[in-house]
DNA sequence: AGCACGCCGACT
DNA sequence: GTCGGCGTGCTC
């Protein structure tokens, strides 16, 4: 007997087995969808290995038999399977997710792999002639045939079994679609020329040949100029390139830059295309096409053949790490594609992470800096305003109040960073101090008065701001703490004459928001714009004159390991933002710590000597990146059941020779209406940690524990909460 | 995750 | 007397 063993989509450590009939062997090869029965339905999976043969009579088990081969040939060519099973191993997470993580939707429900194998059903004259007098007896046929009265449709769409009836009774034919006309690419556009730091830094990029090389710039310092002249060298060679960006929202400037440079070769993906439009590009890259695809996280798994080069721009942005279910690092499983081809890679910023800065000083990673200023510390340009005892009116001190007034005075531009949105994070009663607090989480909610509604950030969950105090019934409910929205409010009355705008996620719903308010900006209508995080990342704006940061400080106290870094990530980035345009730029950033040691070191000493200092505490305290660490994630509805759930897999844990510490409850333990708490994982070293745990999983995936509560591996977390 | 089976409450 | 609640169990 001949068994295939696949994968499939569930959430099960395990690979499934079926039974290969005879005359398929032959045709069978890993990296293949098939379908199959699956528990009481039918499924497609995919194959993991070749066809194997089993002793017959000794299997203690029946076999179910697949069903039909969809693919003639692997649809996941060596590599790519390979680099999933890496993949699934290294975040201990089921296969069959990680495989249906790396297709586009269209092709895990059987969508054909070429767009010209793909037939199309056109109705012939017979089929337009019996829609009515079919109707009685097969009405599904004959909802069928009056779709494709209207137009052909790809059989795909089409109910099969209808399609089947209509093609075998001759009332619709079978036919390629006319192909696309595919415009002719645009000629590529001539390069601009180098400045003396970036042809340095270019010689230090290699050619070709794996290898990790870090380059360290400032946005703005023109990393991506590099990246385009290397990849530009591989598509004319006939080879793809990967660009990899933290978010959709700068991709559409990178591409068109990037067309600009490359021409036609150069295609998006990312996850607010459409189906089809992911499934076109997936083709295109599988076909082999020499192109570059800029594109966020799951363009990491498109099935490249001509891999030459992978950049992953802000490479130590955490958006690159998936942050629930299957908990990959984009930027990490690029780097094992790209070892795969024999490529080499460039992990570009200003502010690298601590685990490539680590990598650098033990020479995995090279190091390659491209702008002076990167090296200059921000408290170069930066100025500290020492909050306390201040008199803040709107969040702000009467330093960077003046200070803001003086810029749009003289013509300048503001950027003023607020950590949140809406217009104040807490709305408490003054006389009996009630706050409002979300049912499902233990957490305020947040007052957004524009919409004039209670939200919470965490679980969405909303509800009417109260006209008075629900324990007390005082009616002097008053804002507590500021978000953007009540900035914003002071700013107009600060500066009355001022154009004053708002970058959030709430002032960047409408599709196009965000084009229209950049080109307000890039012309220098907009005077003053607050906003979040969302403004730190990557636009360029050369007319700011004067960047505030409102506060750090609940950084410095933050429960999460990696707050801090990435504050000082945040404060680097943004105080690059300033004056690179004509004007000398100033930065101010208010605090009511002036003198926390990291923050002080960050300002006087720059981030490279920040984020050694910080290693050198990572390593003292043995976590990472100097040591290896995983959490298990787990979540319920019951209060118990996730403790309880931690307790017997850290004995399991324990067992398997790994470092358990926990169950310790996430900072916020319940959250959308889920309690949640984590086990911290460590071992000596990285292979001890991962064996541990792959024996361990099997065993906790067993556990009873294990069916009462959502629970998942997090290998190098991006954050504790 | 699906999906079905199974055993207890408010409806035709 | 049935529709339907979600607990429990299984998926080659």
């Amino acid at each position: 007997m001949w068994l295939i063993a696949t994968a499939v989509k569930c959430p099960l450590r395990r690979r499934f087995d079926y039974q290969v009939p005879e005359a398929l062997v032959a045709t069978l090869s890993p990296g293949m969808r098939i379908r199959v029965p699956f528990g009481r339905r039918e499924t497609i999976a995919v194959t993991l290995d070749a066809p194997r043969r089993v002793d017959d009579g000794g299997t203690a088990r029946a076999y179910r038999p697949l069903g039909e081969v969809l693919d003639d040939a692997p649809l996941l060519d060596t590599e790519l399977l390979a680099s999933l099973k890496w993949a699934a191993d290294y975040y201990h997470h089921p296969i069959g997710e990680v495989v249906a993580a790396a297709l586009p939707t269209a092709l895990r429900q059987g969508e054909a792999r070429n767009a010209a194998e793909q037939p199309w059903l056109h109705i012939t004259a017979a089929g337009r002639a019996v829609i009515d007098t079919i109707a009685r007896r097969a009405p599904a046929q004959a909802r069928l045939l009056a779709r494709l009265a209207e137009g052909a449709m790809p059989r795909s769409e089409a109910p099969r079994e209808q399609a089947k009836a209509l093609l075998e009774r001759g009332y619709c034919e079978q036919a390629l679609p006319a192909p696309l006309a595919t415009p002719p690419p645009p000629e590529p556009g001539a390069p601009v020329a180098l400045t003396a730091e970036q042809t340095a830094a270019l010689a230090g990029l290699p050619w070709a040949g794996f290898g990790v090389t870090v380059l360290q710039g400032v946005t703005g310092s023109g990393k991506t100029e590099l990246y385009l002249r290397r990849i530009a060298d591989d598509i004319a060679a006939g080879g793809q390139a990967l660009l990899l960006v933290p978010e959709i929202g700068l991709t559409p400037q990178l591409l068109e830059r990037a067309r600009e440079r490359l021409g036609g070769a150069v295609i998006g993906y990312h996850s607010a295309m459409t189906d089809s439009a992911r499934l076109d590009a997936w083709r295109r890259v599988d076909a082999g096409e020499p192109l570059l695809v800029v594109g966020t996280r799951s363009a990491v798994w498109l099935p490249f053949r001509r891999l030459m080069r992978v950049c992953v721009d802000e490479e130590h942005d955490v958006s690159f790490k998936q942050q629930d279910g299957f908990r990959y690092s984009a930027r990490d499983v690029a780097v094992v594609r790209a070892r795969a081809f024999d490529a080499p890679v460039v992990l570009g910023s200003a502010t690298p992470s601590l685990e490539s800065l680590h990598n650098a000083s033990t020479g995995r990673y090279q190091l390659v800096r491209l702008d002076v200023r990167a090296r200059e510390a921000p408290g170069a340009r930066l100025h500290v305003v020492d909050a306390r005892g201040q008199r803040l009116r709107g969040g702000l001190t009467p330093d960077l109040s003046r200070a803001l007034q003086r810029h749009v005075a003289d013509g300048g531009q503001a950027l003023l960073f607020v950590n949140r949105r809406g217009y104040a994070p807490a709305l408490l009663c003054h006389d009996c101090g009630w706050g409002a607090s979300c049912r499902a989480c233990d957490a305020r909610m947040t007052w957004h008065k524009r919409r004039g509604r209670l939200l919470c950030h965490h679980c969405g969950a909303q509800q009417a701001v109260p006209e008075s105090c629900p324990a007390c019934g005082s009616a002097t409910l008053r804002a507590a703490g500021h978000g953007t929205e009540r900035v914003e409010e002071h700013l107009r009355t600060l500066l009355p004459e001022a154009r004053i705008a708002r970058a959030d996620s709430d002032a960047m719903q409408r599709a196009g928001a965000w084009d229209t308010l950049r080109d307000e900006v890039l012309s220098g209508a907009v005077q003053v714009l607050v906003g979040t995080q969302m403004l730190a990342k990557g636009h360029d704006f050369p007319g700011i004159t004067l960047v505030g940061i409102v506060s750090v400080d609940q950084a410095l106290f933050s429960a999460d390991l990696r707050a801090t870094e990435r504050m000082a990530q945040l404060v680097t980035q943004v105080a690059g933002r300033a004056g690179r345009g004509a004007r000398a730029g100033e930065v101010l950033l208010q605090t009511h710590v002036p003198d926390h040691p990291l923050l002080r070191e960050l300002l006087d000493d720059g981030y490279e000597a920040f984020a050694a200092s910080l290693r050198a505490e990572r390593a003292a305290a043995a976590l990472p990146p100097a040591r290896p660490l995983a959490l298990l994630r787990a979540e319920s509805a019951a209060e118990r059941a996730a403790d309880a759930f931690l307790e017997a897999a850290a004995g399991v844990l324990r067992a398997r020779g790994a470092e358990a510490l926990g169950p310790v409850p996430a900072p916020m333990m319940r959250r959308a209406g889920r309690y949640r708490a984590q086990l911290w994982l460590q071992a000596d070293s990285r292979a001890a940690l991962q064996q541990a745990l792959a024996q361990a999983c099997v065993e906790i995936e067993a556990l009873p524990a294990a069916r009462r509560v959502r629970w998942g591996v997090d290998v190098d977390p991006a954050d504790t909460l």
